[in-house]
DNA sequence: CCTTTTAGTTAGCAAAAACTAACTGTATTC
DNA sequence: GAATACAGTTAGTTTTTGCTAACTAAAAGG
């Protein structure tokens, strides 16, 4: 199954809190996201069944290269955008909140194309 | 309510198509969207009740104030964001599928900042 | 005039993704 | 060690928005 937008946010979420504070459970991506416990639990019993995420012996949720290959995408989407739209006048607040949902529904194509004229200036 | 996602590319596509050729229908508009005939119909049996389009007394839609407001926003976001994409390097194909996923969930805020970067070039 | 096409509606299904309520187990703490 | 707190799960609901199947009613055409 291909993974969704939400799947995405889960994804990059795990990959912020594991660079903030190392070790990542559900109870951390529900508060980062201000979604409620089940929501994450069972979004993560979705990307632990596809393989984008495992759980280590203590219940710390881990991304597999899947998983982190996806995350770090984004990330890096996110990453891009905001400072792009903070760049053209943005306030950083909404260039951070836009960039967390263009980030999902941009080609490939169109995130290149950005990326280059980013370096360019 | 306030507006979905949905209703607004409904919105814009009723714009477009008046423009194109007049009077439009519920089934020209499922045919511009690739949707169902009864997709559409409830779609604009929401919007109608939400006092964003009427019919006429030939069955025709038409856009109420409100309804347009929505729809010529959306469209001029569609048209500026495509140019933009366009000129930084995008195929027109992509840059206007891009644009119609974007023109829905950027913030005023962020797409003056555009409009106003495109201005100065 | 009867048949067929066309437009629209009704009813019900499905998937995605959020929610609350209530449960299960561990930990912690007095 | 009993009571509480914390993390996670299960079950079931809601909303949005697409779908198909099957119907109605009007228009068109032979």
């Amino acid at each position: 199954m291909k993974i969704q937008e939400s799947g995405e946010m889960y994804l990059e979420s795990v990959l912020v809190l594991s660079k903030q504070k190392g070790a990542v459970r559900s109870i951390d991506v529900a508060e980062y996201l201000k979604y409620s416990k089940p929501s994450v639990s069972r979004a993560m019993s979705i990307l632990r069944a596809e393989n984008y995420i495992k759980f280590d012996s203590n219940g710390y949720i881990l991304l597999t290269d899947k998983g982190r290959c996806i995350a770090e995408k984004i990330y890096e989407r996110h990453t891009v955008l905001t400072a792009l739209l903070t760049e053209i006048g943005v306030s950083p607040e909404t260039a951070a909140d836009d960039a967390c949902r263009i980030e999902h529904v941009i080609s490939d194509e169109t995130f290149n194309a950005v990326k280059n004229k980013m370096q360019i200036k």
